[in-house]
DNA sequence: ACCTTAAATAAGGAACCCTGATATTGTCAA
DNA sequence: TTGACAATATCAGGGTTCCTTATTTAAGGT
């Protein structure tokens, strides 16, 4: 007889694997938001960084990399090549001296709105042709894979 | 009133950007595997060519770079790192002595198998909660993103 | 034969990511 | 209150992945 088991074992070896899956569409979309961004100078990381300190003003570098997976190192670093580049700027936060809170120059500000324009067109070419019910329906199926990453973190 | 322009224009201007949702997922996962794979000195892109090699023996570094959005420079790179590495070996095709195509050496193959496992448990712990439908779902709707990146490019 | 295309390779540099270490600041409990 | 601990930023050094530019070799078409 098959079990729930059973079923749940053949559908985490399904072939390819998700993750694959997941890999290649968003390598796709970021090799061609990368081209084009070249334009502009600026990399797929770094507009997306901007994109997410227009939405949080006063982020701390400490905060967007955990956002980012990655060490508080590394996003300090590229917070601050963006800071040295006149994109960001930033100060400390009132109570608490330690923490340095990011925020848009008008250059930043600017370039984020050029940069908005190619994401719109990748985003289009990308899920255009499907129909508004599949999108909503990958919409929330990515959404929700993101709160469960979140509640499993700490 | 309201036109299909209109709500066209609604649904990509969705935020946050699909592209980013997408992005946050993927990032999440690799990076979960990648801090599990250190254990085997290998990284998720190299684990992730090992397992396309697997499935496709004989594929060359050109086409591996197109099936990785690189270019082919960039592929040969990391190829003849893991040949020097011992966990592929190339020779000449038949017919074509330009190309070079991959094979999986037994020591490639016993290190992906422990790989696999790695995979499978990340695998199951982002996707373990949903539904069969909206797992199937949610494949269905990146491999289909996957054929229109393929149909797009040349 | 000649031209074009495809593949591999080498060299140099940029972006991103890591570990380890240090300084500063805020928090909390003994 | 003080002393340990946690969080933030930063510096130093190094590894991987990615790019551009250029060269060599081989296959295919004119």
């Amino acid at each position: 007889m098959s079990t729930d088991l059973d079923r749940k074992n053949e559908r985490n070896d399904a072939v390819p694997r998700t993750i694959y899956l997941l890999n290649q569409v968003n390598q796709g979309l970021r090799n061609a938001l990368d081209l084009r961004l070249r334009e502009f100078k600026i990399t797929g990381l770094q507009y997306t960084i901007l994109t997410v300190v227009r939405s949080n003003e006063g982020i701390s570098s400490a905060e967007l990399s955990r956002r980012f997976f990655v060490t508080p190192q590394t996003m300090n670093e590229t917070v601050t090549g963006m800071e040295r580049r006149g994109l960001l700027k930033r100060k400390e936060q009132r109570n608490n001296k330690r923490i340095l809170v990011a925020f848009l120059t008008s250059t930043g500000e600017i370039l984020l709105k050029k940069c908005d324009v190619i994401a719109r067109e990748i985003d289009t070419e990308a899920f255009g042709d499907m129909s508004d019910e599949d999108f909503d329906t990958l919409r929330n199926l990515l959404q929700d894979r993101i709160k469960r990453q979140r509640a499993a973190k700490p």
